[in-house]
DNA sequence: TGAAAATGCAACCATAAGGTTGCATATTTC
DNA sequence: GAAATATGCAACCTTATGGTTGCATTTTCA
């Protein structure tokens, strides 16, 4: 699984706005989603498509609609995998950080 | 703060990794950070400078060097105020999500 | 059946992003 | 003081990104 496409795929906030509208009521369709959102349905449909890429989001067509559903998986493994290694530094960075920003007044 | 430029600043794989090495190594040059990258020392600068914006790392002239400082609290307000979001839909959006994949057999 | 609704496809456009190069500016060091 | 070191500044280039528009396709429903 590409760790990138997940990260690429939350750096833009029409991107994470859509996955919040999603948690919120899961299985939009596509026009729903469109709804509210200050760009046409071909942009959304895009931002979609790489939610979709980065598995973020799953879909399934019914009748002649397309539902989207949050997978909030990767996002999680995110969580556990990337930011939890930064817990540990944080003190010793923080401390850091401090100190050095201390001796900024004395160079 | 801005939460979008620390989206955007860890959306690519180079400021990921240069976090890491700072993790690993906190208070490196420039120099230091470019060896091994295989790039040229203005595009590492311009990614230093981006993740400075982000307030993801801090900076600290030291005579003719730059020493960069990891500063983890951003990715911990992601991980907190953000992907904590989706720790509660998580299992309810995976039932859902296997319930409609199940679904796809029968249409 | 035929119009309306929901979505897909593809070309196109403007701007942002990532990278390079050349030169300028400090700071050591000999 | 002159050469080497470490970094900064700015112009420039290529490609990726985000967005639009027009038209095709599929499904629904009167």
């Amino acid at each position: 699984m590409s760790m990138d496409a997940v990260f690429k795929a939350l750096a833009d906030p029409v991107r994470r706005q859509l996955l919040d509208r999603l948690r919120r009521r899961n299985g939009q369709t596509l026009g729903e989603l469109c709804r509210g959102q200050d760009m046409s349905r071909q942009a959304v449909s895009k931002h979609l498509l790489l939610l979709e890429a980065a598995n973020l989001v799953a879909t399934q067509k019914s009748g002649r609609e397309k539902r989207h559903f949050l997978n909030p998986v990767p996002i999680q493994e995110i969580a556990d995998r990337w930011i939890g290694k930064y817990e540990r530094p944080r003190l010793r960075a923080l401390a850091d950080l401090k100190r050095k920003l201390e001796d900024d007044g004395n160079p």
